[in-house]
DNA sequence: CAAAAACAGTGACAGATGTCATAGGTAAAA
DNA sequence: TTTTACCTATGACATCTGTCACTGTTTTTG
């Protein structure tokens, strides 16, 4: 059997999916945490075999317990993102942080199964939006802003203009607009309406 | 025995809180859908006591079935949303199309059976934060643009130019400059930019 | 019907925006 | 040390943007 701590903050969810679960006859849910306070106070108590980590959740999220969890210098336990996608950046941190995998809340419940067995064994779970997603990453130039066009851009996105982005920065209003043209370049667009709505798209701001 | 039709997408939830609900001896979960086809397809073949909904689903969601059932002559079934917040719009409209309530997927397993019972006994379940951002929105001045505003205000916020948008929408350019500056003056910014993100934050576009 | 909105258009104007060439100072990297 | 990149700045220029006043037409509404 297959010990599980399920972190998930919505109670629906978490005690349906820990039902389901523990109707198979190969994995138990023997731990619950609605955030990732309570998670990382199980984990103190005992070990599992795999967590069943949500990303979004109060008090403290997904991340968090990632963090939290790689400066214990004792042995570590799997962890496998259970997300709703939306937020590939946040896996791809999730990743960086150890975890051994993710899945969508949308799989089906075998796959899952199979997807918990996978990690335990020491595998590791990828669907395949995320790699479309880090590919699509690196072949696109990356856009390197440097610092002061980064503030910018920031200014730019609150809607101010090169007279009130001067007066705030404390600069001429001629170098900010000499900015805001090297930032349009850069970003491919031909206005700041397009900037703004470009940085907006990807996360620049 | 309360008969209901579930809805949701996510494969694990829905069959999770399937699973809970027929725990109890108050309610069964007779009847699954994984998107808005499939449950109209349903309704068509039977009826049910109630309908849990969620609001993002695929093929066909909870705008839209709930438009299709205010569209059906026959006896409507109650529906009740369920959501993960969110989107107060949504709801608002939800409510409009004749949803009896809706509750948060944060919610308690008894909370919810208790939602259920009084929705099919013909009340309406409404959660604090809806309520609260209903009187916020009567309290903040409605901003009523016109069908034309809104067309070219969405065209704003795809990054054009008033000549782009002159020959998109086969007017003059001094027409959209008319527009826009009523725009503007009717979402109280200054320009485009500004018009641009208070759009997508108010969710109008 | 008559009044009120919404829609389309023009012309003129001030100011904002973006581009370009040019150039000095500074800090980091080769 | 030399080079490179970054930040700063200016002036000139073309264009875009937004405002205003005024004129119509059409559609909605009381």
């Amino acid at each position: 059997m297959i010990s599980c701590l399920l972190v998930e903050d919505q109670t629906l969810v978490r005690l349906g999916l820990a039902n389901l679960l523990n109707l198979s006859d190969e994995i138990v849910v023997d731990g619950q945490a609605q955030h990732g306070v309570e998670a990382l106070q199980q984990l103190e108590h005992r070990d599992f075999d795999v967590v069943l980590l949500d990303m979004r959740m109060p008090e403290l999220d997904g991340l968090g317990v990632l963090t939290a969890l790689q400066k214990r210098t004792c042995l570590a336990p799997k962890v496998l993102i259970i997300t709703t996608f939306e937020d590939c950046d946040v896996l791809v941190e999730a990743m960086a942080l150890g975890a051994k995998g993710y899945v969508l809340k949308s799989i089906e419940l075998e796959e899952l199964i199979d997807a918990i067995k996978l990690v335990v064994a020491g595998g590791k779970v990828l669907q395949p939006a995320l790699t479309d997603y880090l590919l699509q990453k690196q072949i696109a130039p990356q856009v390197i802003l440097t610092a002061k066009e980064l503030q910018v851009l920031k200014c730019l996105s609150l809607g101010m203009a090169n007279k009130s982005i001067a007066h705030a920065l404390s600069n001429s209003e001629g170098t900010i607009r000499n900015h805001v043209s090297n930032i349009l370049a850069k970003l491919e667009v031909k206005d700041r309406t397009q900037a703004v709505l470009k940085a907006i798209s990807n996360g620049l701001v």
